[in-house]
DNA sequence: CGGCCTTGTGTGACTTTATCACTGAACCGC
DNA sequence: GCGGTTCAGTGATAAAGTCACACAAGGCCG
């Protein structure tokens, strides 16, 4: 059984001796992919789970970039595949991962015999960068409590998240006192009730 | 002759091809390549000049994105092109620029049938991304008068450079009265001299 | 159970950056 | 030289980031 839909598009001979050669690989929450400088080992095409990729400022802060999720392709490696760099940013799996890794020479091979596995590669980037593009306008020109309550409306279908100010200040790019500030504030407002690595919406 | 390294990896008759299908555009300083929401019409590889993308918030407020020379390829175009999107973003011609413009018919076919060209297509694409990241960490966690100083110490061997506030603001992403004041400061410090649409650099 | 340690949160004081609302200076074209 | 436009400077105020601490909640272990 095809895993992973890039896959699905590739034609009986070629996707067989793909899915032969690939092994899912397990990844545990918590867990690291890659790190800041580790050298490239081969295209992860993300199955399930969820990979949050984060990178740290010289200043010692991190800043979620963006997240991967089922039938994702991370991009991010393919430049560094290409070009022998190392990471520039980590990948850390929050949700339990599946994850094929294909290697530099199959890579290859894919996108020389594949017309449509180029297609979602490329399409798989453009996402990507037009992601990050958005996310430059919003660190650089939005205000931080926008953010924030944007941030915990996309959440607040589930009543209620465990997750700590400073994680959430690593989603935001920003310092722990000020996500607990507005939380407080927010809280004031009868928005929100806070306890302990845990904040709940009211109604 | 062979005016893109990208197509000198092309083997002779795809070259020949390539060369006589595609005439070169000439764009002027100040000429907008494309605006947001623009359709992409094909992908732009640049010749020679430089051309900078930016893109504005809901604020009104813009930000430099990136620049592209000699010897670039507009990676943000391929993912309009495979999706179909508009542009996010816009691209001004800062001096004068020759491009030729790939339809996607023939990128698809490039693709398709050069390893080099797929090869500079994702080393491109690798480097753009990085490129975005190192910018989300330059906005995120950077002191304005660092990122102030640091974008002038690039430029400083030319001795003075001609660029108004307001421009320079668009560059780092921030209001003009910001880089004024900053300015101000580096000026009573000794270090500039500022006189209208003007900078210079002590000693 | 109570003490101790780790992790998470709250907050005051202060700096830096952004925003708003102006003023005045420099240049351009007649 | 006059009037309009573009640039630059600046005070007041709000938002966000930094630093330094106090304290609270929960886990662990004797």
């Amino acid at each position: 059984m095809v895993q992973h839909s890039i896959l699905e598009t590739l034609s009986g001979p070629l996707r067989k001796e793909v899915l032969s050669s690939l092994q899912s690989l397990h990844f545990e929450h918590g867990k690291i992919l890659f790190r800041a400088g580790d050298p490239c080992q081969g295209l992860p095409l993300v199955l399930n789970g969820t990979v949050k990729v984060q990178m740290t400022g010289l200043s010692g802060h991190s800043i979620v970039l963006y997240r991967m999720g089922a039938d994702d392709i991370c991009t991010l490696s393919i430049g560094c595949l290409m070009t022998g760099d190392g990471f520039r940013a980590e990948a850390v799996v929050e949700e339990d991962a599946e994850v094929f890794m294909v290697p530099r020479g199959l890579f290859d091979r894919l996108m020389d015999q594949s017309a449509d596995f180029r297609l979602g590669v490329m399409e798989s980037y453009g996402r990507r960068l037009n992601d990050l593009m958005l996310l430059v306008e919003e660190v650089a020109f939005r205000r931080m409590d926008e953010r924030l309550a944007h941030w915990l409306e996309t959440r607040a279908v589930e009543g209620s998240i465990r997750i700590t100010h400073q994680e959430l200040a690593v989603e935001l790019g920003t310092a722990r006192e000020v996500v607990s500030r507005l939380l407080k504030e927010l809280e004031r407002q009868g928005k929100l009730r806070l306890s302990r690595g845990c904040i709940s919406f009211v109604q």
